[in-house]
DNA sequence: TTATAAATAAAAACCTTTTTCATTTACGGA
DNA sequence: TCCGTAAATGAAAAAGGTTTTTATTTATAA
């Protein structure tokens, strides 16, 4: 695992700062989905001023330069989780104790029972869902 | 299409109100995924009161019958759909235009150059994602 | 060491969604 | 058809999460 944030960052045309370290520190360590709040919440322990907002905003520059990935929670909040695994892969989320699962296949019905029959977990839902560009918005866009 | 909605009200137990019934009739026409605010708008043509909360909470009664699905989009917002497929499928989503395509395929990567090829549109992203209960948490909840 | 652009704190604003509560309405039973 | 009751609604306010603004501080390249 690469633990360089500091280079991490540099890459990303990014300063490196303590509280950017910080929060890479801290969501590489989780083994569960966090929502800013929480990170925060671990954050004033380590320093004496530090805003929500700043949270907010390294969060999604951290998920927009792709070291960190946006978990869709049914509940429509917002909240991170540092992939261990850097190819293409899904989750298993437990939206009681927010841990994940980093999933290595891809097929669905099939799946989901040999992932029940594996691991013990219930699933209680999956959302499989294809953003895009339709033909006609094409024009001009993406 | 069923379009018996006063029956369809009746088996969630609800009751028939002129303004359930609208907007029954607006969801089941429109071939895109709407806010709550998009049928609100509508529904202020029709009806001189009407409240936005009344509009959030039908439309979350009706998406709890199963009757109109919850879509998840990017944004976080709330948008819902009147399916027309009642088995099983899903969506490709136009983020844009908001138009929505059931979809008749179950496979991923197939699936994508595949609807790609046929339709012509550009597929920014696809989330699949597993929600459930994991092992742990399974003693004392679903 | 200094200049400069980027990052931050603090406060306020924003926006969507939900709650509260008094009033109105649908509708099953007289 | 009329009533009684539970359900539905409007209006206003509250809640809650997220984002913006602005003045200040900080990282870093020259």
């Amino acid at each position: 695992m690469d633990t360089n944030y500091f280079q991490t960052l540099k890459e990303l045309n990014l300063k490196a700062t303590p509280k950017r370290l910080a929060i890479l520190e801290i969501m590489a360590l989780k083994p569960v989905y966090v929502s800013p709040e929480d990170v925060w919440q671990e954050m004033r322990m380590r320093f004496k001023t530090i805003g929500l907002p700043t949270v907010y905003r390294n969060l999604d520059e951290l998920a927009s330069g792709g070291v960190i990935t946006k978990i869709i929670n049914p509940d429509r909040q917002l909240y991170y989780f540092f992939c261990q695994k850097k190819h293409h892969h899904h989750h298993f989320i437990c939206v009681f104790c927010h841990r994940i699962e980093e999933l290595d296949f891809c097929a669905i019905r099939e799946m989901e029972t040999e992932f029940e029959r594996k691991t013990g977990s219930k699933i209680l839902s999956h959302i499989i869902q294809i953003n895009g560009c339709c033909k006609k918005c094409r024009k001009g866009n993406p």
